[in-house]
DNA sequence: GACCGTACTCGTACAGCGTAAGAATGTCAA
DNA sequence: TTGACATTCTTACGCTGTACGAGTACGGTC
């Protein structure tokens, strides 16, 4: 039984799925899911294009395994009676999502659900006290927040380290008097070049939370 | 022989940029935001495909101009003291943005922001006394919940009629003693064909405005 | 009439896409 | 050696957006 197949013979090391997604996620990545073809990602693996359909049914199924592949990097909220878990749950999320910015989306318009995040977070509510209804609010007020959030910073930051001179000459084209408000949230956002932190992603998280804490306490 | 009024030869009624960017909202509704190509647009306008690009640069720019239309569509916060306008504006956002499924994502991936909107939000915001920081803040927290919200909805709506038997379905299929919680939230979500009213949309809604009000009391 | 500029529409072509069909190649067991 | 099977590749098809240039219609002017 002993393994003959010498790997010198053959140098490219072996073909799986699990290699194909791992390219695939890698390729978005580097170069936005639009270059992600089918003969592109075949040739960043040493292959022609139709080798792929050997391990995946079509495009779609890649799509799907790369979000699921994105998906189970994010940190599911712990088991514990402390339901403010969500909270460190969701600033994963929020970080895997701006760590792969074409997944967000994707992820939206996925047929297939994410079972186990969905389980763990529902029943964090659920054993904190929440009725069937409130949980079933609070999942989607979450899931919104972190899916909308993520998705707009996502499309402002596809060239992040060039932004601050891209919002100095829009500031100075942009017609003050009419649109007064909209200079100042430029300014104070973007001119500076501030590193992003989370804060604003947290503020509208703990807005949410906090807003469920009352109305648990209420009932 | 007549050929002046023969049927083959209808009389076309004006082609515009606007002629153009009507049709493709149209088609973009009634078959999906994939069945919006070049060719096809073309043909719901009895005219061949190159006659597009007398009227429009490029696909983009049909892209960016439905997306316009559909903007227009939402009703901006009023100017007066109320500024739970905001509340009324989201409703609105929410409402257009599920006639036009395909539209959130667009409009996200958007690279040119809808100012006159953003401006009666903010200035809506500071006119009641937030700070910019504030304001900032509390812009994102709801443009993120409608986004976010949206486009899970419009995810979930793809096949709205059919829907409850899918659920029913997909909840016989479940191994339910590994996802109670997701079962629970299945049933009472979709199963029972109830029309969907918007109070989920209003729920989150309501929490982050309750939020922003109780932060500025405090200030 | 003839001529011409302008506005508009279309035919053709090309590179790139996902992928169906099947041939070619490599590897192992009998 | 033969045959079965796993893996890869070649070719081709219909679709996409769109570059390029050739029509076509319709005013003026001479």
């Amino acid at each position: 039984m002993a393994v003959q197949t010498e790997p010198s013979r053959r140098p490219r090391s072996p073909m799986s799925r699990e290699r194909v997604l791992r390219a695939a996620v890698r390729l978005a990545d580097e170069a936005g899911i639009e270059s992600l073809t089918m003969r592109r990602l075949a040739k960043e693996l040493g292959v022609e294009a139709m080798t792929l359909y050997y391990y995946v049914a079509n495009k779609d199924e890649i799509l799907g395994g790369i979000v699921d592949v994105v998906a189970s990097e994010i940190e599911a909220p712990a088991d514990g009676p402390d339901w403010k878990e969500l909270r460190k749950s969701a600033i994963s999320a929020h970080e895997v999502l701006m760590r792969h910015r074409w997944a967000a989306s994707l992820m939206l318009s996925s047929r297939h659900p994410r079972l186990g995040h969905m389980e763990a977070v529902l029943g964090c509510l659920r054993r904190a006290g929440f009725s069937a209804e409130m949980t079933h609010h609070g999942y989607h007020a979450l899931e919104s927040h972190i899916m909308g959030f993520t998705l707009w910073l996502a499309g402002m930051a596809l060239d992040a380290e060039k932004l601050p001179d891209l919002a100095a000459e829009f500031l100075r084209e942009l017609p003050r008097q009419e649109f007064p408000h909209v200079a100042e949230h430029i300014e104070t956002h973007f001119v500076k070049p501030t590193e992003y932190t989370g804060s604003e992603f947290e503020f509208g998280l703990d807005l949410i939370l906090d807003g469920l804490e009352r109305i648990r306490e209420e009932s």
